[in-house]
DNA sequence: CTCATTATATACCGCTCGATATGGAAGCAG
DNA sequence: CTGCTTCCATATCGAGCGGTATATAATGAG
């Protein structure tokens, strides 16, 4: 994709070492909350060389938020593939604890961090979360809608109720992560979310 | 409570309003996203008048906290009260929906926002919405404890789990909220936890 | 009236923010 | 080696932040 540069002084940092370490800086401040000063000694490098090599301090939060769904997000895939609605539900609460109560990473979600309302400068930023969460929730809801038609549910249930329950559950693990709770606590979340689930 | 000021100017503007107003502002943007500017110009006063009213922002934001729980969160209360567990839950649920999806009122919950990670600055008012979160937690565990003892559930359940899982879903209510989902899309979510409820 | 007291208005403080200009160090091509 | 390119380090930019000093206007006490 990107040339290779054949002259001049090579680069004395990782390039994804350093996205690395400014992801789990923005997961734990947020995107205002992360200065570049925190990103810098975070990522070990200095200004220049940040602005040099992902541009701003909003495409870094862009490439940081690419990481962070290849990575940490991946077990959406995996758990939409399951067989039944209650073997989804599971896959997907069961990740999002692993995602939020990592113990070496920060507690929460990236993604419910950045969508909450903070200043003006981070409305774009905001908005491209959203969208990315859109799409997701699209994919959620489409295989809701298929889990209705071969009857996983033993009660009358909508798709897009069902799926923004659902939701609203997961967003809840993240934001009490974020606050703190232990993982044996959401642990507990989980599971009455599994008892009182309507179907199979 | 405070002697009334026998001498000097009178102020010329309603506290009551403009500290009504300040709480729309940090309702709307957080602690730290929202400005002084931002608060002066919604509560219509300079910047000496409110701090020689309010103290600075962080005692400001304490008083508008103050107020939130006072009229916002008055719901809470009588929920409380309810004969049964579900109805308990019917009543947080929907209090909660309408305190978020107010068409005057901005989107989302006070705490919910103030309560996800942000700059350093923000860490004594993130202690501070924490403790007062974890008082009405306690309230609410005291009430399932009861409901427990009272035979309300049909599945056996921990009251600090069940406690924690509609935490979670009236906390996710607030992300979507604040996200800009629709009262109409947030009461699907609060019927399908009351159809998905387990007990009376 | 005068005087003390309190509120308002304007301008400003030091600080941190995101972002850059500048100069030198480190590498490759010739 | 020279010449060119790219990266690193330092210092700095203008803007906005929370907070305040100063001066003036408005009231009641005497």
């Amino acid at each position: 994709m990107e040339a290779v540069a054949t002259r001049g002084r090579p680069r004395e940092f990782d390039v994804d070492k350093a996205l690395s370490a400014a992801l789990r800086v923005f997961w734990s401040k947020g995107y205002e909350g992360a200065s570049l000063t925190d990103l810098t000694e975070a990522m070990g490098i200095t200004r220049p060389s940040l602005y040099a090599a992902f541009g701003n301090k909003e495409a870094l939060f862009r490439q940081a938020l690419d990481l962070y769904e290849r990575e940490k997000l991946a077990y959406v895939g995996p758990a939409l593939a399951q067989p039944t609605a209650k073997a989804v539900a599971r896959h997907l609460l069961e990740g999002a604890l692993a995602n939020c109560t990592s113990d070496c990473e920060p507690g929460g979600c990236l993604a419910v961090i950045s969508s909450t309302a903070c200043g003006q400068e981070a409305e774009c930023i905001r908005a491209e979360v959203l969208s990315r969460s859109r799409k997701i929730h699209d994919l959620f809801l489409a295989r809701v809608t298929r889990a209705i038609e071969e009857g996983d549910f033993n009660i009358p249930v909508e798709a897009e109720a069902i799926t923004k329950y659902l939701t609203a559950v997961l967003q809840g693990l993240a934001v009490q992560a974020g606050a703190g709770s232990t993982r044996e606590e959401l642990q507990r979340v989980v599971d009455t979310t599994l008892a009182v689930w309507p179907g199979r």
